[in-house]
DNA sequence: ATTCAAAGTCAAGCTTGCTTTACATTGAAT
DNA sequence: ATTCAATGTAAAGCAAGCTTGACTTTGAAT
């Protein structure tokens, strides 16, 4: 699975905090999502999702296997 | 999160074995999401609309809080 | 009334997402 | 050359998703 995370991030001119704040998590989630080091829960994924104005789709790429 | 797996499931004339089957998981777990006893990883969410030809928002229905 | 497939419950255990804390690196600005 | 915000790493622990196995309930068909 990757994921446009940073994108989406650096074009609103979020830092990681921002991020982190605004989603409701901790900074290393965001790091470790942006870094691809695990996929987020569905509901983070959604919470994503909605703060960027866009499905999940755009966000994240599923790609089988 | 509400979700209409069960609908997709019904529609598709599929048992919870057989969804259990292709979607590569146990049928403990079809049946924990259909009852909504939790949430889907992220990945099995994208198997399952894929499945259904649909976005995940089409089969998940997110709800804030 | 039985039978059988499908759906359901329960509980224990493993895996993965997420948190917290503490510390290190990068790079841009002065 | 320093400084400081932003980004990064590492490790331990808790929480949620998923599995396995064994057993029960439902309901439609004969």
């Amino acid at each position: 699975m990757k994921n446009n995370i940073k994108a989406f991030r650096v074009k609103h001119h979020y830092t990681q905090d921002d991020l982190a704040e605004k989603l409701e998590v901790s900074r290393q989630t965001i790091i470790s999502l942006e870094k691809e080091r695990y996929n987020p829960s569905i509901t983070l994924a959604f919470k994503i999702s909605r703060l960027f104005n866009c499905s999940i789709e755009d966000v994240f790429i599923y790609e089988e296997e």
